[in-house]
DNA sequence: TCTGGGGTCCTAGGACCC
DNA sequence: TCTGGGGTCCTAGGACCC
């Protein structure tokens, strides 16, 4: 806990939902819902007229649509988002060294390690400044909560949504943090919550007078603690600008639930090959291979595997999910597969090569003693390169989406269309052949709606235009 | 129209080692 | 030898966050 407000923490408000809005004129002042329009999607952000309504986060869709029928849906785009998200990113670069993004619409900022602010004054004269600056930049508002820590920047944050700021001063937190309940504690969620009211204890004030010993008994020695010590205020975790990934996954919801179990496999092994795509492309290799079952009834299994040494090898990883699959019980059916990788090591399968080459060198030469262990090294040098010869270069092609299934990613509610006639606009709804596209961009007047036959050769699907004049544009190619 | 997808951290038990 | 204590790794599950 320092003495002066100098941790930002940036929320922006109704992220995904507020992009939308920006970039579709018809709908600002509408309640607008992002999220899966699949018969078992969840709502991933509702834009506040929609939380009028009773619509947030997590809500499965058919209930969002059941209280606000007449709402805008769509599908995230998330490239655009990410677009988004990283002209904000840097603006927080140009306040400090020390950013800590927490999602693509979240993070901290250590405003002291940037030499902005060393006193309350300061500190919200910058988080003024930085939400005129996101706003001239993207069109979007965030909101600013400032205060000596993490814990107490974030709550700040919440406290001033939407389009505000809120600062914390120092010595205040007790007075501020007592009477609230314990839920707004980052880390006390729904299960936590239930259980410290069953205990008694329902606001930060009598988590206080519980005592540590108390909550440790309750919660276990590291949630216990923590929370103990956040329910005083005391908070010393630093803003880190880097974090290592630990974990990399995949994982689809089936429409309906798989009974084939050979159609199981095959979908095993297809994420298996995302999965692996993905931690190819974020440069890691791992060697904790994770299969994921959610069943019929919801109740869901892992089971793990770990191999000698790291590997981004496809085969090895689509083996190593199959053998786990297995292990599971898939009779009633199964409504989610997933499959991922942890244990990450931050170089590829040639440099494993490489080393587990050298190493074997190093333990032969480390004499008798090492014996045993250098056989070890000797064993997983010869797998690795038994399994080089036998998959060769290859990268590993999904296979090409069927016909149907680009359509409806192409013509997908809220994705951006070009037509040769009418200009840029966006899809508003498809359906029996047909696609209904609005006719606006960002910064022109609501526009008007057209229907067309899906083959239409003057309608092609088209990048998201910027929200602000001569603004940063998105290629999602 | 009942429940996404991508992560992180923690716990607890068993294996194994010293 | 009738029975320890600590450390680390692995596996499975659960809470939580956005």
């Amino acid at each position: 806990m320092r003495a002066a407000p100098t941790i930002l923490h940036l929320d922006m408000d109704a992220f995904f939902a507020a992009a939308e809005q920006a970039s579709k004129p018809s709908l600002r002042g509408k309640p607008v819902v992002v999220g899966g329009l699949g018969p078992r999607g969840v709502v991933a952000t509702a834009s506040y007229e929609a939380r009028r309504f009773g619509v947030h986060s997590a809500m499965p869709m058919g209930q969002a649509r059941r209280l606000a029928p007449n709402a805008a849906y769509l599908v995230p785009r998330f490239a655009f988002y990410r677009a988004i998200s990283g002209q904000v990113m840097e603006l927080l670069g140009r306040l400090s060294p020390l950013v800590e993004p927490l999602s693509l619409d979240e993070a901290f900022v250590d405003l002291e390690a940037g030499g902005v602010a060393d006193d309350s004054a300061g500190a919200r004269e910058a988080g003024e400044r930085l939400r005129r600056d996101i706003l001239t930049t993207t069109g979007l508002t965030g909101s600013v909560g400032l205060a000596g820590s993490k814990m107490l920047a974030k709550i700040a944050s919440e406290e001033a949504k939407p389009d505000g700021l809120v600062l914390i001063e120092p010595g205040t937190e007790r007075e501020l943090l007592g009477p609230r309940s314990v839920r707004i504690i980052p880390g006390v969620g729904p299960a936590t919550g239930e259980h410290l009211r069953r205990a008694g204890i329902g606001t930060v004030a009598e988590v206080v007078e519980a005592g540590e010993d108390e909550l440790v008994r309750l919660l276990g020695r590291a949630h216990g603690t923590s929370l103990y010590a956040m329910a005083l205020g005391r908070d010393d975790r630093p803003v880190v600008a880097e974090r290592d990934a630990k974990s990399v996954s995949v994982e689809d919801t089936f429409d309906v639930d798989l009974h084939d179990r050979l159609r199981i496999r095959l979908e095993v092994e297809r994420l298996a090959e995302r999965c692996v795509a993905r931690l190819r492309g974020s440069g890691h290799s791992g060697r904790t291979i994770v299969l994921k079952v959610r069943r019929y009834d919801f109740s869901t299994l892992t089971r793990s595997e770990t191999l000698r040494g790291p590997t981004d090898d496809p085969v090895v990883v689509r083996d190593a999910a199959a053998r786990l699959l297995d292990l599971v019980d898939t009779t009633g059916g199964v409504r989610l597969l997933g499959v991922g990788v942890s244990g990450l090591a931050d170089y590829t399968q040639e440099d494993l090569f490489a080393q587990a080459e050298a190493e074997a060198v190093a333990e032969a030469e480390a004499g008798a003693e090492a014996a045993a262990d250098a056989t070890a090294v000797a064993e997983a040098g010869t797998e690795a390169a038994e399994r080089a010869a036998e998959t060769g270069p290859q990268a590993p092609a999904a296979a090409p989406p069927a016909a149907t299934e680009t359509a409806e990613r192409h013509w997908a509610p809220g994705n951006d269309v070009r037509h040769a006639v009418y200009g840029p606009g966006w899809v508003q709804g498809s359906g029996v052949g047909r696609v209904t596209v609005r006719f606006e961009e960002p910064c022109s007047a609501p526009g008007r709606v057209r229907t067309f036959v899906v083959g239409d050769p003057d309608l092609e699907p088209a990048d998201p235009l910027p929200l602000v004049p001569g603004g940063a544009t998105v290629s999602t190619a």
